[in-house]
DNA sequence: AGGGTGAGTAAGTGATTACTCACCTTGCTC
DNA sequence: GAGCAAGGTGAGTAATCACTTACTCACCCT
């Protein structure tokens, strides 16, 4: 329908816009009326399109292949999914909803909350250690979105308008009090120092859970606590002391 | 051919077992008896066709629109290279030839030796900013290879036995000498703090290149700059002053 | 027993796509 | 200006793919 979603188009309708015309309306089917056999059915070619997508792309992909990993036919899936594109959001949306609700920083807020007062090092770490454990357990899935996305503006769009302003809300402030209160130099924007951050822990986490052979870890968490103290090292006062 | 590459496996031959069986030499064969004519035909074929496989994927690409976008047809493209999947490795392999080789490192290895004696932190800030501009010159280059990687276990298995090792070779003394003279402090391995650099490095780069628009820098290199700053300030001796 | 229903699929179908082939055009040589 | 070669292409073609159709089967309810 529409090509270019304002800054603050919610998030199903830009979704729905990709899918190819005049089905859109198809795809917001949920599982709801459904029986708990179709419900496992359509779980099953889920997860076995999602393993596909993420190992060959969505245009790499056969909806024959995926019928036999589901260990179904092709009828079946087109049963339940119009179309190749439908099976695809159906697997991405629950992530983007997820990412662009609360829900997705809820953890950080809570750590936020409970760690009021508590020295900035233990936070960040708190946090960097949480956000690897989320992206542990949706490897695959954050994997196939990261790439398609690379392909589809409107994708990027999204993230571009919900995940960013979201993930700067939280950290920008967390600097900035850190800045004033002056346990950490002041001579730093927030913002400089929320983006310094967030390419620690994007490179940390990209590099590691997709090169992980590579980069392998003796141990996650630990290197993570590591390479936070190190962070959180060049952000010390100048002529204080260490803590 | 062979399916599993040993680890020293020389470049040019993974790629080309890479290709359909048989018509493997094919890809061999250069310009090199090229009329300019000829050359200059090949060289917007290329061109095109890396605009519209970084747009869309291999997979996700047309030869009818690589055609267009060349304004040449589809029957000469054919003429020059015998399928798809030949010209995409026409494109990647100068690329893997060049990171597979010194050429790559050259830059680095340069600034290295005219930097001896020289601050940490300049060091490493020359090396980034020259990572930087190599990146800018070559982005849809370097995002296809990346983006298509993610999907040929065999160009990751290049990549990791080739680009990691050299910069691991390069950067891992620098760490050491530093670490042992008593610049940094000691306490960290070289190969941690290396891990650490490219973390950085590869976040920066990554996210500032890609989600150009979301992670705007005001200056780049004036962030890198910083970046640097306060990443070696990291690792400034514990009860030592600042330089 | 039999009719109705929900779940599933084998066997297509039309559109698309990578790739081919027979032929054209242009410009050069003699 | 005939002959030729090099460069280029329109019009296919066989294969492949997303998607459909027309059917079967198992199980329930009465």
């Amino acid at each position: 329908m529409n090509k270019k979603p304002g800054k603050e188009a919610p998030l199903a309708e830009v979704l729905l816009s990709m899918l190819p015309e005049g089905v859109a309306a198809a795809a917001a089917a949920a599982s709801e009326g459904d029986s708990p056999a179709v419900r496992q059915r359509k779980q099953e070619i889920l997860e076995a399109s999602l393993r596909v997508f993420s190992r060959k792309g969505f245009d790499g992909s056969r909806t024959r292949e995926i019928a036999q990993e589901a260990g179904t036919s092709e009828a079946t899936i087109f049963k339940y999914f119009p179309t190749k594109r439908h099976l695809m959001f159906a697997i991405i949306e629950p992530l983007v909803e997820t990412i662009g609700r609360p829900l997705f920083m809820r953890p950080v807020e809570k750590i936020l909350e409970s760690q009021k007062g508590r020295p900035l090092e233990e936070t960040l770490t708190l946090i960097m250690i949480d956000r690897w454990r989320i992206l542990s357990k949706n490897e695959r899935l954050i994997f196939l979105l990261y790439t398609e996305a690379s392909r589809n503006p409107e994708l990027i769009e999204v993230m571009k308008g919900i995940v960013i302003p979201q993930v700067l809300r939280y950290l920008e402030p967390l600097f900035a009090e850190a800045s004033a209160s002056g346990e950490i130099r002041s001579d730093l924007s927030p913002r400089f120092l929320t983006r310094s951050f967030l390419f620690q822990v994007f490179g940390f986490l990209a590099l590691v859970r997709f090169h992980s052979e590579t980069f392998a870890l003796d141990e996650a968490e630990r290197d993570i606590t590591a390479t936070v103290s190190l962070f959180v090292r060049g952000l010390a006062p100048r002529e204080g002391e260490f803590k």
